[in-house]
RNA sequence: UGGGGAGUCGCCAAGCUGGUCAAGGCACCGGAUUUUGAUUCCGGCAUUCGAAGGUUCGAAUCCUUCUUCCCCAGCCA
């Protein structure tokens, strides 16, 4: 049994779910404090209790577009905020000067947003920017050199990579390993002073370069960068790498539950030494003691298994590949898997949340069937849109017997299942457009649309037998004729006299207008692009371009209701027996709509 | 060959403090309704939980071994 997606039952159980209840249940918050803002301990020490129950994030790095895969952690954090009256911060993680940029930034907010999410409310405003906490971060990097946890390094990158040992024997100690506090103090000081160019030291946490995990084998923690931030511009010439300042971003934070992809398991040791260091407190040789840095319990970092999806890449290098050898026309081309593809191609943010609801949260590797997101949407859109009548590949059809120049209105429901919907009127005429598929001169078996002999019914008009057609000289059929029942004209006494089985849409000649449509099909044409293939010769490199899909784009021009005429830029309706469309929301003008088709309905006759 | 994860129906995924527990969704196959071959509705769909042993009255759930797949050696995140 499926529920509509607005009213939310209770959500079903995952891994990270009954985490969160459990801490609940366990009180493991109840006493953090929250200033209003990020901050140390110290700053939140005298604050009032939080009064979000939990906290969350969503930390994108600002250097490219989001993508189903994004959404998939969005809905995950900002749903597990809204569901346990806790909050979600919406973090720009750009520790990283060199590759970040401010319109990136501008267009998470929007996609965001456009999923319906909302990260400011209850007095509250948790947007934020790591580079906020430059100066916390160097801080405790000087604690960490302070207290004999951290120290400058000054081999080359190539010599560190030697040093790390392989994923099978240890590393060796760097010569500088020893080096005494006072000198890695004064050192890391001056690398904050720009006295040393880029490469030249960084500074290293010190733990075990003989651990079996890699990441634990003393990990960098700063480099030197003279470079420019989005941001705090020319202010900082040394940056923080991610290992060290996502959990001190989370703590600042107050985040409760850091939850992120599978990728960075191997990492968790190294967070919670981190923010264990920063926490607790230390007493120096001189007798003097240090720490207590950051407000307890610290957050707790929770790892899951990314989106795959069949028939699209969401690799960054790959999407880049995309848009920049033009395989697609832009980040926001309707065809590619971004947030901004898919808002112009018509998905709703619905439909992704719905979709993010059924495909759950789990640690193992998954690749889902595109086919379930596409029913998403069609599950959302069936409820929520209104139905209009587009003939896509349009075929005259002549009705021999209906006065020429005459025309009449009919009553079309905006939406066979909610009558509160409303009804609109079409004209209907002597001719009309129909599909090319709803007539066969020789029909196939079980067909029930147009043959000569046969009846059908034009939708919210008139019952109609064929009787004919006309033909150019190769052969090509131009135009079907047929006779109309004039009792049968739907919402009279008459309209079920007579019974048939076949029922079509059609648009009169005389005011229907032609726009241009876009059927959009999937961009790749194989489940996994770039995979190997049965059959394919061994040692053969195949790249996932060569199994883009040479139809995923076919523009036509369509003839469409009058009442389409003034469909407003991202509106999204069924066109009926084909799919829903969305007006979109670049291309089209005043009273010249364009149309995407975001999916199309099942077909369980052409299928067959 | 080191470390960290994961293997439950075609695709996801509950259940993993042992006992009608093999949920649910998608897909698929019937059948009913239908002025969208749509929607909706009803029914079907894992004697079996990567494999093999073991513990137990009883195991997807505990133990052992094996096996397959994913991640980690950026001064990226």
């Amino acid at each position: 049994m499926s529920h509509p997606p607005h009213e939310s039952a209770t959500p079903a159980s995952n891994f990270i779910r009954n985490i969160v209840e459990a801490d609940l249940a366990a009180g493991k918050f109840a006493a953090r404090r929250w200033s209003g803002q990020p901050g140390a301990a110290a700053d939140h020490a005298a604050a009032p209790a939080d009064a979000a129950k939990i906290r969350t994030r969503f930390p994108p790095e600002p250097n490219g577009y989001l993508h189903f895969g994004h959404a998939k952690s969005i809905c995950l954090n900002f749903g597990l905020a809204e569901q346990f009256d806790g909050r979600c911060h919406l973090r720009f993680d750009d520790t990283n000067p060199e590759k970040e940029e401010q319109e990136y930034v501008d267009s998470i907010i929007d996609a965001v947003r456009w999923l319906g999410f909302s990260w400011s409310g209850g007095g509250e405003d948790n947007l934020y920017h790591a580079s906020s906490y430059f100066a916390w971060m160097l801080a405790f990097a000087e604690h960490l050199i302070i207290t004999g946890n951290a120290y400058v390094d000054s081999q080359s990158a190539d010599e560190i990579r030697a040093g790390r040992g392989t994923l099978t024997h240890p590393g060796v100690d760097s010569p500088f390993r020893t080096r005494s506090r006072a000198e890695n103090l004064d050192l890391f000081r001056r690398m904050q002073a720009g006295e040393f160019a880029d490469g030249t030291h960084v500074l290293r946490a010190k733990i075990d370069m003989a651990s079996p995990n890699i990441n634990l084998r003393d990990p960098l923690i700063y480099r030197i960068r003279h470079a420019t931030h989005h941001r705090s511009g020319d202010r900082y010439c040394v940056y923080p790498l991610y290992t060290f300042a996502h959990p001190i971003e989370d703590a600042l934070e107050n985040i409760t539950h850091s939850i992120c992809t599978l990728e960075f398991e191997d990492q968790r040791p190294f967070y919670d030494w981190l923010l264990e260091r920063l926490a607790e407190t230390t007493t120096l040789a001189d007798g003097s003691s240090v720490g207590g840095l950051l407000q307890r319990p610290l957050p707790q970092q929770i790892e899951f298994s990314r989106l795959n999806l069949t028939y699209v890449v969401l690799s960054k290098r790959r999407l880049i590949q995309l848009v920049e050898e033009g395989h697609v026309d832009g980040w926001d081309d309707p065809r590619l898997p971004t947030l901004v593809g898919a808002r112009r191609r018509g998905y709703s943010p619905e439909g992704f949340r719905l979709f993010a609801e059924r495909i759950g949260v789990s640690k193992s590797d998954s690749l889902i069937d595109f086919v379930l997101f596409e029913d998403c949407q069609r599950e959302v859109m069936n409820e929520s849109a209104e139905r209009r009548i587009a003939v896509l590949d349009p075929l005259k059809l002549i009705i021999t017997n209906y006065p020429e120049g005459a025309s009449e209105e009919c009553a079309a429901p905006n939406h066979p299942q909610r009558p509160e919907l409303g009804t609109r009127s079409t004209p209907f005429g002597r001719e009309l457009w129909i599909e090319r598929e709803d007539f066969m001169e020789v029909p196939v078996k079980g067909y029930r649309r147009l043959f000569p002999g046969n009846m059908a019914r034009l939708r919210y008009a008139y019952v109609v037998r064929c009787t004919g057609c006309e033909k150019d000289a190769d052969g090509n059929v131009t135009a079907v004729l047929c006779e109309y029942l004039p009792e049968t004209k739907s919402g009279t006494p008459g309209a079920d006299s007579v019974k048939v089985k076949g029922n079509l849409h059609w648009v009169s000649a005389a005011h229907g207008f032609a726009a241009d449509v876009r059927l959009y099909d999937r961009l790749f044409a194989v489940p996994a692009p770039g995979a190997r293939r049965e059959g394919d010769a061994e040692g053969l490199e195949r790249s996932f371009l060569d199994d883009l899909n040479p139809h995923s784009r076919q523009t036509i021009s369509a003839q469409l209701e009058p009442a389409l005429r003034d469909a407003a830029a991202e509106a999204r309706f069924q066109f009926e027996r084909h799919g829903y469309f969305v007006a979109d929301r670049v291309d089209s003008q005043p009273g010249a709509p364009v149309f995407n088709r975001a999916v199309t309905l099942k077909d369980s006759w052409s299928k067959g």
